[in-house]
DNA sequence: AGCACGCCGACT
DNA sequence: GTCGGCGTGCTC
């Protein structure tokens, strides 16, 4: 039976592991397991093994695949080693990928295995591929003729693969809502045929002439700079719609003219239709994806594409950057700035600054776009370690939007409403000009805080610190941390008092109640993930936008990217000052950049756009740079702000969250934690503190924040003051480099 | 990640 | 007396 276990040799002997012999090799092999080693393996006589081969080993009772890391280490006595079961008929891990997963794992200070994991743990990928069977309708009449009768059952069967391709066996039944039985008896019969399942791969070969480039002269410079890049990185910085994405696929193409693959990275889980239009436009195929909306067979196929290098182009999420690229030439990160390129939990790590890695180590250009870069990659540019192509002008001649700020001091709302008077005004006169226009507010439910009226009791999160949204659209409280939910009660759970309970503060559905009140003649729309629940729902909504089919957007940040609604040419920031609160050290960065791209919605037709913000601080740096479109003084104010104190860029970060289910021992633990902690010149230890959720899904945490000046890497200092420490019990330390969220 | 071992509550 | 809940720890 040919497999691709070819290469086993003999059986395995069980318990009984030979002393190695004279001159038999040690390999270690690295296993997708939240391991910080490889573990020593027993090669067998005759296996050639190099770094990156695929194999099998046995663990413990079981077998599991996992890739030869390198010579064994020799710290496990010789009698308990076992045998390397089988190398895999597959192509190596690249070297590449091998010494990147290396590099993250010591970057971020996780086990080795974790980051391996998340480069090779695909469901079936590296299983033999199997023949699957498809079933077809057969020749009906002649296997009535024969006998065969056709029951009800058979009938809904018939039905299905009347108007269907030909389906494999589970998944007629599941549609035909027969057992599995009923098909393979069908078979059986000649009611149905099989017909070998056609593994169509989800995406095509791009062709880089397909459609020659239609690009402005501004766009034309830089594409021909991006298409002759040496190794590097490059910011491409250009506003919203001066067709960045048509400039960088032409790097795309130079790329696949040399035959290369390119990889392009963003920040969504799922890529806009209108992305994926104008690759297909451009290059005359789709792009292989990557993201974690994908069915396991698309996900295998396009991991073994991406491993012999026929899927050319792949666009996908983070987890995009660990694939076993054959032959990689390109990286792109677009939206670079976005906080989503940060993983948070598991392996954490910065996918924007690990693809600068994956560049660096393969010697190859990445190119970064954003139409509000990072304070860091700004930096970078300046000390010239970027280069930088820019773009100013948006393309096709519309103007970009002028912004105004209202102050709310002044102009106040009216007591329980949160539209000033000002923004209520020129939304009356924008739906009067037959306009459309969108409210921000980037707060989900009805109202942040709910109260009792009669006692003052909070509804809180039982497991969180944090307060329970009321979400009427789904009737119920929830928590935005955890995903705790629970229907709202009929009378206080502190005072048992009834009808007591008062809203405090804006969601968006608030908003939008106020909205109908203000404006009951405008036809409406709610977009916020709770009424846009998936990329197909999202593409219906946003057509009904871009054709008029409604007068008033009210959204969260939902409709901040990608969507263009060319006859929109007001929006209104309920709240501008929302992201500046809780002292985190990106919020006024973070604050420009999301206020840009809401900004950036308005006016992409002919028609100019206007933009206001409602702030009870028109005066503050942010505010005042939004207004004059005056950026890069604002990132340069920010950056010696933080030049000053040290902060990121211009220093390091570290933060330790140490957490557990019982708050005596997590104080404990802090204690002896800031006894040791690291004391030298150039070091910082800050905390114990409560993190700033001190209580999360249960778990007590407290947190410690380690800076660095820039010449001295953290995770040296930290493995020192780490070194030796026991976490018992329920106790967990989670380490996370360069932080984002201060959450 | 599995899959063991181990130590306390409800069943035959 | 055993079956079984899932906490803790190891796997070369």
């Amino acid at each position: 039976m040919p497999t691709e276990t070819d290469h086993v040799l003999g059986e395995e002997t069980g318990a009984v592991a030979a002393t190695p012999r004279r001159g038999s090799r040690v390999v270690g092999v690295l296993l997708p397991l939240a391991l910080f080693q490889a573990y020593d393996y027993l090669v067998p006589a005759g296996l050639e093994l190099v770094r990156g081969d695929i194999v099998t080993v046995p663990l413990g009772r079981r077998s599991v695949t996992g890739i030869v890391w390198g010579d064994g280490a020799g710290d496990v006595a010789p009698e308990k080693l076992k045998q390397v079961t089988a190398r895999l008929d597959l192509p190596p891990l690249p070297a590449i990928t091998c010494d990147f997963v290396d590099w993250v794992a010591q970057y971020t200070m996780a086990p080795v295995g974790a980051v391996l994991r998340m480069a090779i743990s695909v469901p079936d990928a590296l299983e033999p591929e199997r023949a699957m069977k498809a079933w077809q309708l057969g020749d009906i009449a002649t296997a009535k003729t024969a006998g065969a009768k056709l029951t009800a059952a058979r009938q809904r069967v018939v039905d299905v693969l009347t108007s269907s391709p030909p389906l494999p066996p589970t998944e007629l039944a599941r549609l035909a809502a027969v057992s599995a039985g009923v098909v393979a008896e069908m078979g059986k019969v000649g009611l149905l045929q099989s017909v070998p399942l056609s593994q169509k791969r989800p995406f095509g070969m791009p062709d880089a002439d397909a459609a020659g480039p239609n690009l402005s002269g501004a766009q034309q410079k830089a594409a021909d700079e991006l298409s002759t890049l040496a190794p590097g990185v490059t910011l491409i910085d250009g506003v919203t719609g001066s067709g960045k994405t048509e400039v960088y696929f032409e790097a795309i193409a130079a790329t696949l003219r040399a035959g290369r693959q390119a990889l392009v990275m963003v920040p969504e889980i799922a890529l806009t239709p209108q992305w994926l239009t104008r690759f297909e436009a451009r290059f005359a195929a789709l792009p292989a994806q990557w993201h974690s909306e994908l069915t396991g067979l698309e996900r295998r196929l396009t991991w073994r594409s991406v491993l012999d290098g026929s899927a050319k182009v792949v666009v996908g999420a983070r987890s995009a950057l660990f694939l076993p690229y054959r032959d990689l030439g390109l990286i792109i990160v677009d939206e670079e700035h976005e906080s989503a390129f940060k993983q948070e939990d598991g392996v954490i790590y910065q996918a924007r600054d690990m693809a600068v890695v994956r560049g660096h180590l393969a010697k190859i250009p990445v190119i970064l776009a954003s139409a509000t870069p990072s304070l860091e990659t700004i930096v970078n540019v300046e000390t010239g370690r970027y280069r930088a192509a820019h773009l100013p002008d948006r393309h096709g001649g519309a103007t970009l939007p002028t912004i105004e700020t209202i102050d709310l001091r002044l102009d106040k709302p009216a007591r329980q409403s949160w539209i000033a008077p000002r923004l209520k005004a020129e939304i009356l006169q924008t739906l009067a000009d037959g306009n459309q226009a969108l409210l921000f507010l980037n707060r989900r439910g009805y109202a942040p805080l709910t109260l009792c009226r009669s006692c003052g009791h909070r509804m809180q999160c039982p497991r969180c610190t944090a307060w329970l949204v009321e979400h009427r659209f789904h009737q119920k409280l929830m928590c935005h941390h955890c995903g705790f939910d629970s229907p709202m009660p009929p009378s206080c759970p502190a005072c048992q008092s009834e009808g007591s309970f008062a809203a405090c503060g804006p969601g968006v559905e608030r908003l939008a109640e106020e909205a109908e009140a203000l404006f009951p003649d405008a036809r409406r729309l709610v977009l916020t993930s709770d009424t846009v629940t998936g990329p197909a729902k999202a593409e219906s909504l946003m057509r009904m936008v871009a054709e008029r089919e409604v007068d008033l957007v009210i959204g969260t940040q939902i409709i901040a990217k990608g969507h263009n609604f060319p006859h929109l040419t007001l929006v209104g920031v309920v709240d501008a000052d929302l992201g500046l609160h809780g002292g985190d050290l990106r919020a006024a960065e973070r604050t420009y950049q999301l206020m840009s791209q809401v900004a950036g919605r308005a006016g992409r037709g002919e028609k100019p756009g206007r933009v206001f913000l409602q702030t009870y601080d028109p005066d503050r740096a942010v505010m005042e740079a939004l207004k004059s479109g005056d950026r890069d003084s604002f990132l340069a104010a920010e950056a010696d702000d933080r030049r000053q104190s040290g902060m990121p860029p211009f220093g390091r970060l570290a933060a330790l969250i140490l957490s557990s289910r019982d708050q005596a021992a997590v104080n404990a633990k802090a204690q002896e934690l800031a006894r040791s902690a690291p004391h030298r010149d150039g070091v910082t230890v800050l905390g114990p503190a409560p993190a700033p959720l001190a209580l999360l899904r249960g778990r007590h945490r407290l947190r410690f924040l380690l800076k660095t000046r820039r010449d001295i890497a953290p995770q040296g200092v930290l493995k020192g003051w780490l070194r030796g420490q026991k976490f018992p019990g329920d106790l967990r330390l989670q380490i996370d480099i360069d932080p984002y969220s201060f959450m």
